[in-house]
DNA sequence: GGATGTTGTTACCGATCGGTAACAATGCTT
DNA sequence: AAGCATTGTTACCGATCGGTAACAACATCC
């Protein structure tokens, strides 16, 4: 008799092997991408695998869980924020006030680029509420030096009250992140973010207490 | 002989009956905490019946699905905002002005209360990026009015620009909702509100350009 | 006292969640 | 060629997701 299992036997399997860096790298492509688009929270990790084209215990075996992902797909994103930042304050060396004022009009740039969906800290902080969860000391770390910045920057400026400036500035990026979620796409709310700030720095600047 | 169904019979069932419109009531409060405190993509069906202490059929005799829940509970959070709103505009009739600034005070106050989870109406826009979810239309609608009570304010308040007082006005709102989420809770940012807005006001209001 | 309509209960549906065991196929080293 | 570590695949795990069928217990009206 012919035992069936060895009947079909000359298929070809051409399963492609992918290196771990390779893989840990399209990964970090995908979540970077899904996790910002859709939330964190409401993508799985079947759709990470799929989007990155790996295996799912390709995954598993680089990154010890999903909110291991998270943290990582956030430390990019921290990265990237801080070399958009660094950039800003690059257009104009040595002159304060304009570097504040290019942070807001470089925020507000990409803020009414299409798929642009919001600050990705203040996203994940929403959809994570409790504060003990490890996603939110990143937020909290990013937050803290944003604000240390805003601080100096405003110090440097010569603000009258550096302090209140840094306040309001930060008060009005979360404003204007927040925004683009809430008011419709393209909004001029969006656009009037750097008159806004500009307003609001000469006013802390320019005129006399 | 003896079959064993009929043995126990006398046990004290004790189910309580709700009418349907208690039962309506209780969920609808149950929403309002779960949804808000927990986020309404984290919160199930099966957690919402059981903190109502309905049945989950209860539920769905009377709610066609989760979207219609999540529409009641904005519906009811809208009507909350209103009338905070109004109450604040309630404090000084006739003095614009000081109506816009107790608005931000308000807001500022009710923030740094325990268990403040930001604006409901970011935070469920945040957490279905979708912008055709059904949920993203409230949103919108709410937003839009907040928008024209704000120009509303500013052009009764005699406002150089009243569009950009409101703009400003707006976004220093969104952020104010927003930081008491990013920021960490009771961070000074959030009682620096009603200044950063004082300042925004008397710049929009009392100098002459 | 039925008959009827509403409510409570249980048990289930298929789908998806995050995560893993086991093993086949591959590449690399020697 | 042999041995070994890494990778791919499949098939699962228990839990939970939103949602429903079927039927038992109740209240009410005639």
């Amino acid at each position: 008799m012919s035992t069936t299992k060895d009947v079909v036997k000359d298929e070809v399997k051409s399963r492609k092997v992918t290196p771990a860096q390779d893989a840990q790298a399209q990964i970090l492509d995908a979540i970077d991408e899904l996790f910002y688009r859709e939330g964190a929270r409401a993508v799985g990790v079947d759709a990470v695998v799929k989007r990155a084209g790996v295996n799912k215990m390709s995954l598993y075996r680089q990154f010890e869980s999903k909110d291991a992902l998270m943290l990582h797909y956030l430390a990019g994103r921290e990265t990237r924020f801080w070399n958009y930042f660094d950039a800003s304050l690059a257009k104009h060396p040595g002159k304060p006030r304009e570097q504040l004022q290019q942070v807001f009009a470089d925020i507000a740039e990409r803020a009414q680029k299409p798929g642009y969906r919001g600050c990705p800290f203040v996203n994940i902080a929403v959809e994570f509420p409790d504060p003990e969860h490890p996603v939110r000391g990143v937020v909290a770390e990013n937050k803290k030096q944003l604000m240390a910045r805003l601080l100096e920057l405003a110090t440097q400026a010569r603000a009258h009250d550096p302090q209140a400036l840094a306040n309001g500035a930060a008060l009005l990026i979360e404003g204007g992140y927040t925004a683009t979620q809430t008011y419709a796409p393209g909004h001029p709310l969006i656009a009037a973010l750097p008159q806004v700030a500009a307003a609001m720095i000469a006013a802390a600047c320019d005129e006399m207490g």
